[in-house]
DNA sequence: GTCTATAGAAGGATAGAC
DNA sequence: GTCTATCCTTCTATAGAC
């Protein structure tokens, strides 16, 4: 089956994804999606009725996609030193192929907070939660957990969200950011275990005090 | 002077940044921000010719304002350590006031590379990279600079640019975003001093080999 | 400088032929 | 199911009175 001869229905919602992803929901054009879709502007409505229905399948689907990847990680049955490289290695390549994706995700849900909804009842945060809490090493407290959840998110997901502008700024010091991200698949999970390791260091000097 | 009395240039200005930061260029009206100057729309274009010119002159503003806060941390004169909390600290509660404008920079440029530019021509990084490099310990090789530059701030900007998203998952957590974003000006910094003594641990491990 | 009224263009949505 | 033609609303932008 080639890209060609797929049905109307998902032929609209690939290109409807493509244009939404790249542009936003405000700025995207359903003439725009036609083009790309290579169909009659009026097939949209048939098949989703309006541009906001349209949206909301494609949102739907794409948190679905994150979310899975997301979560699935810490499934994973390693220790937890592996685990945060394997955690690493996996989402940086996988928002690399996906490089619009964190930044749409992002910016739709900020300027309209009805979606976050339909984002959270994806997640079982404290399933997670409890997952890392037994991961990780006696020696970190309860409440220091979602800290170090969000250390992880941020160090994998900013550098990629903010492709454009990082992209500029390493350019100007000659740098090549798909190299530079390439080497975060490795430094970033360094970053993370070498904290820990001090944290640990330190907190068995507390211990002798 | 009242913000009442204000000119109505200013008047119109502010407005303009209220909307745009709050809904992005393509999804911000002329008629809101007339709405929200109390003014009538033909005075936006008196002053400003069109929506596009409005916008340019918001943007340039608001990217100013993020350089100024970023570049001129990194000059304040003290050690290493202190200057990496003395970052966190001023620039989460500058963020803290301004919790829109991260995303809104973000988006913006990555829905219109043309905006890059404009933003990249205020920063000049071999100076902030040189200043890092001098302070830093002799153990951090070169290559090491930038993705230590990364990191933090990856570290600083995206728990507030995420915030709705992040304060929804907390809060299925149990946990105030407000409060979480209060620890992390110590916690953050924290982590990656840590990292970094950690880092220079092992250097002279390897150097006895 | 500020307002009302309106032109003019763009974009979402539908009717109806095939 | 797919297309052309067109409606109708929304939005930017301007004309012109005060």
């Amino acid at each position: 089956m080639t890209p060609t001869d797929k049905h109307t229905e998902s032929k609209i919602f690939d290109a409807a994804t493509e244009i939404f992803e790249e542009k936003g929901l405000a700025a995207a054009r359903m003439q725009d999606i036609a083009d790309r879709a290579k169909i009659n502007k009026a097939l949209l409505h048939y098949y989703f009725r309006s541009k906001e229905k349209l949206f909301m399948a494609v949102f739907d689907k794409l948190a679905d996609k994150v979310f899975k990847k997301f979560s699935g990680i810490f499934e994973e049955d390693m220790p937890f030193e592996e685990k945060i490289r394997y955690f690493f290695k996996e989402h940086i390549s996988f928002l690399q192929k996906n490089p619009r994706l964190p930044m749409f995700i992002l910016a739709e849900i900020s300027r309209n907070p009805r979606l976050l909804e339909k984002f959270l009842s994806k997640i079982n945060i404290s399933n997670i939660k409890t997952k890392i809490s037994s991961d990780v090493s006696a020696n970190l407290p309860e409440e220091a957990i979602p800290h170090l959840m969000v250390s992880i998110v941020s160090l994998s997901v900013f550098p990629i969200a903010a492709k454009p502008i990082l992209k500029g700024i390493l350019e100007q010091a000659g740098i090549e950011y798909n190299q530079f991200i390439k080497e975060r698949m490795q430094v970033a999970p360094d970053f993370i275990i070498s904290a820990l390791k001090q944290y640990n260091v330190e907190s068995k000097n507390n211990e002798k005090q």
